[in-house]
DNA sequence: CGCGATTGAGTTGTGCACAATCGAATCGTG
DNA sequence: CACGATTCGATTGTGCACAACTCAATCGCG
């Protein structure tokens, strides 16, 4: 049987660019789409998953929303800043936790809602893939992000 | 059988949220392990995946660089010019045509291959997946890429 | 209660992705 | 040969990702 330890450094360093490489050309090529799919609601891919949080939960704090789309706020601070300016959402700091800012959907923000609708259905359409198999290919995705997550720093660089 | 016409939008809705959030969150995953793997090396992902196209090919205009990788020379043009400041790459323009630039690996760019070995092997160890899964992983988002870049975009506006 | 440690946002700086645009070189057709 | 169209790269501007840091608020232990 064909093993990690069965091929040559030349052919897996072949096979390795395209795992990572086919990753990040599959993550382009769904961004462009979702560029485009979004262009009327005026987001960006990345706002649009906030909004998608904030309409399931009706309102997070900042952490809350790094946790679910596990982004920091440095990423965060600028973006909903962005989503604020343009009519959104609104900030505020928590009564109870002066550290902490919540965020929730305007009335704007809510009816967007509605517009959104049809956007993912679109999307999947556009994959041409059956929804087991797209079903199938993200609980490959998220297993592979937990184990990569969950890699030790040391164990890259010092090498076996 | 379940299929997309069958599955209401708001359940729709969900399983959108988690196929692109999934992608999106195995690249972030993989640029984190790359990070480490590659900070030994001083490049980053990108400029990884750059060495690595130019270490095949031995030198390349900018443009056939961005064939392979689907890169513009907006990316590429910045990205270049770090490499050739660290001293891995040197770009002059080609006598045969003046409009065009081409790059190749210096001696120390060269040199980086036999140390960049072992990163592709350590990456694929931690994904934690034998070979054929990862081949066939790749296989599905090449497919995916495919598709998705050729959508067209008036289809994706115009809702259906 | 008081003070050090921790937590939550925000800021700064670097790098990538991409759209739009520019300028120079080259091509192609009349 | 001349001139409009195209090609190539660089540049500009916007937005995202992340590391490192700051600062204020809060927590918790003595």
């Amino acid at each position: 049987m064909e093993t990690l330890d069965t091929v040559p450094d030349e052919d897996f360093l072949r096979l390795d660019h395209q795992i990572c490489f086919s990753l990040h050309a599959a993550t382009r090529a769904f961004n462009g789409v979702y560029r485009e799919a979004l262009k009327e609601l005026g987001l960006t891919y990345p706002q649009y998953l906030v909004m998608l949080v904030l309409w399931e939960h009706g309102e997070l704090p900042v952490k809350g929303i790094g946790e679910r789309l596990r982004l920091d706020s440095g990423t965060l601070s600028p973006l909903l800043k962005r989503l604020e300016a343009a009519g959104y959402v609104e900030r505020r700091r928590s009564p109870e936790d002066e550290r902490s800012v919540t965020v929730r959907p305007t009335g704007e923000g809510t009816a967007l809602k509605e517009k959104a609708r049809g956007v993912p259905r679109r999307i999947a359409a556009a994959t041409g893939l059956p929804l087991e198999d797209i079903r199938d290919l993200r609980e490959r995705l998220d297993a592979l992000a937990v184990r990569l997550d969950a890699v030790d720093p040391d164990a890259l660089s010092s090498c076996v």
